[in-house]
DNA sequence: AAATTTGGTTTATAATATAAACTACTTTAT
DNA sequence: ATAAAGTAGTTTATATTATAAACCAAATTT
């Protein structure tokens, strides 16, 4: 009847993330805290838990002399956004 | 961008009980324990939650010599839940 | 009449989300 | 040169939420 749904992506932020990831082929944290209106300590614990479970790739570098945080899905948060979807079917039609 | 999602849907089971709701017009604790295979705790916490919220009507009385809960969608809740399926809209296809 | 089942509620614990405080710089103004 | 303010985060503490375990009262079964 109702398919479990991925409590990793069942987060308001975390969905934000991921759902602007899917769109892009990398973001980085100032955009992704400008688009979804996080503050920075939420949205750097959301980003480790979804690197953790590696949803998404995150990469540190300097551009210049200012840190950067790039952040770039993977397959296996392509497939579970797209079960999170499924899943959310069976809540919004139950038979 | 991204529409807030009412944290009281924004839960598995409440969203399920929901969703249960909006097709019947009325579910009795032992039908939504069974469909979410939830706890009777669990169940009996996130129902009270919803009455709080008067998102659903609770009605306790006796089938012959046994307690019987039955459970009632309001037109509040009927209106939450279109704004949550309309807010995941915002979610799943960002622009 | 003891054990089990039904239909729950209450309470305790674990998990999660969030904000506040902090770190490590860089840039700008004095 | 130094102080103040800004950038880009992380860490830690706290509040909220979800969940399970324990419990209760009455009914039913053995």
């Amino acid at each position: 009847m109702f398919k479990p749904l991925d409590p990793l992506l069942h987060s308001e932020l975390r969905l934000a993330i991921i759902s602007l990831l899917i769109g892009l082929q990398e973001a980085d944290f100032v955009f992704l805290k400008e688009k979804t209106k996080a503050t920075s300590g939420n949205l750097s614990v959301q980003l480790d838990k979804l690197r953790d479970a590696a949803y998404i790739e995150i990469n540190k570098s300097f551009k210049g002399k200012i840190p950067r945080t790039t952040c770039k899905i993977t397959p296996q948060g392509i497939a579970a956004f797209q079960s999170y979807i499924d899943a959310l079917q069976s809540y919004l039609n139950p038979q």
